[in-house]
Order: C-alpha cells, then sequence, then structure tokens
DNA sequence: ATAATATATATAGGTTTCCGACATATAGGC
DNA sequence: GCCTATATGTCGGAAACCTATATATATTAT
C-alpha cells in the first residue's frame, strides 16, 4: 500500500518536522538546514548542532532523506553534505501538516463550545 | 511577568495536549479523560495508561491540573480522583493551540513557496 | 454463586528524541 | 598568529512515551 505509509513516522517532533520542512524546496547541507529552521520559526527554534546530525543520520536511515552531491563550494568549514527529500520524505512532511492543521482544528473548536457552555 | 509564564512548557508532545485540552470544558477523573481524547481526536489518539497517569502525575507537581473532590459516584473500579485546569493551565492549553496554528500556517506557507518556483 | 467484562488507578522497564557540552576542521579578516 | 564564522560530529543525561503487568470494584451473563 501506499496511502498509509506515512503513520508510523507521524507525530513528527517539533525540530524534526522543522528540518524536513528546511528541505521542501530543495536540497541544502547541515548547516544550511541550522539557518534556514532560524528563519521559517522566525527565532522561536534554534536547533543545537547534536539535535541536526542525529537526527540527519536517524532520517538517512529511515529513508525520509538522501544524500545528493557534494557541493564543494569555496567557503570556511568541513566539506558540506547535502540532503533532499525522499518521496517517502515529502508525504510525510505533507501528513504531517495536515496532521498539525487538523490538531490546531480540534483544539479550537474544544475551546469555542466550552465558552458557548456547551 | 505573566504573559510569558507558558513558555518552559512548549512545544507539549501529543497526548498531554489532548489531556489537558480535555479538561478545558470541566474536571474529569482520568479514565473518562482516556475516552474523552480518543473521541476529540477521533480515535486517532489512544493513550495508554502508563502515559495518562504519569501524565497526570507531573502536570500535578508542574501545577497546570489539580486535584477537586473526589466524587465518589456509584460505579465500577477503584475510586475516582477528578482534576481540573489551573490558571496556568489553560494559559498553556491556549499557548500551545496558538503555536500549533502558527506552525501549520508556516508549514502550508513554506510548501506553497517551493510550488510557486521561489 | 461465580465467571467474564467494563471500569478505574498505578508501577516498572525499555525506547526514542532531544538538549547541552565538547571535539574537530577550514577559510578569511585583523 | 588569533579570532570569528562556517561546518560536521560524538557523548551523556533527561523527558516523555509505550508495552506489559498488577490491583480493585461493580455490573452482567451463565
Amino acid at each position: 500500500m501506499r496511502e498509509n505509509d506515512t503513520f508510523p513516522f507521524l507525530p513528527l517532533r517539533e525540530p524534526t518536522f522543522f528540518i524536513l520542512l528546511s528541505l521542501f524546496p530543495g536540497e541544502k547541507h547541515g548547516y544550511a538546514i541550522l539557518k534556514e529552521v532560524e528563519q521559517i520559526s522566525q527565532k522561536r527554534v534554534e536547533l543545537s548542532t547534536g539535535t541536526l546530525y542525529e537526527a540527519l543520520a536517524r532520517l538517512l536511515e529511515q529513508g525520509l532523506i538522501e544524500r545528493s552531491e557534494d557541493g564543494r563550494a569555496p567557503g570556511p568549514g568541513k566539506p558540506r553534505k547535502l540532503y533532499r527529500l525522499t518521496g517517502l520524505g515529502r508525504r510525510v512532511v505533507e501528513a504531517e501538516a495536515e496532521r498539525l492543521a487538523q490538531l490546531s482544528n480540534a483544539a479550537h473548536r474544544q475551546m469555542r463550545d466550552q465558552r458557548a457552555g456547551g
């Protein structure tokens, strides 16, 4: 089957979700992910490198991301390693976004119903 | 201060969020929480009793919930223990719901921008 | 009567994921 | 040379979850 292959991966925790989300537009290396996550979360999430690189190893093993060619762009630091979403990884991000939307709706429904006195 | 006292509790994990959310309309005992969470999550979340009672102990200690009078209502099972949200607990649920809404928006924005070719 | 079921609370052991601290390596500016 | 920014990685501990197990009580079926 293919509709439900995202199920065992959900829910994602916040850092993992942001890492995958940062790869949605295209491939990136670890440090670039770190900076992008700060940006798209408006500084609300600042990953530690421990969280980042352990997550990348895990996501590789789970088949949600894969390595692409190393961009040896001139610049400081150790050699970069580029990562991109797999098809499965893309479906997992989309499924998690959908879960979050439903959860948010369920929450506001529950809080509204209370105020109405139901 | 009082605006930011919810910060150290966020993000909540899914089971904890649903437990607090189930208490929003009013006090409940543990087993009732278990059933309510199944209902408001449309069976997507089924708490184990381990998760539930450990979470209740933790939330009590953190001051997000408190005990109310034991309703010794006639019925089967061990004596019930009733719990309700504290003021802090209520603010935490609301802050988490707000965080989820923003996270959901950020996610859809990121996925949409990609499709637009940015 | 008694056996089975649904209700109700609780603890123990193991796993996953995260976080903070530390370690290593490279390039450019002062 | 030294500092800073870039870049990857490991280690130990903590938080929260899950599965399994244990206990207790009332109702229902046999």
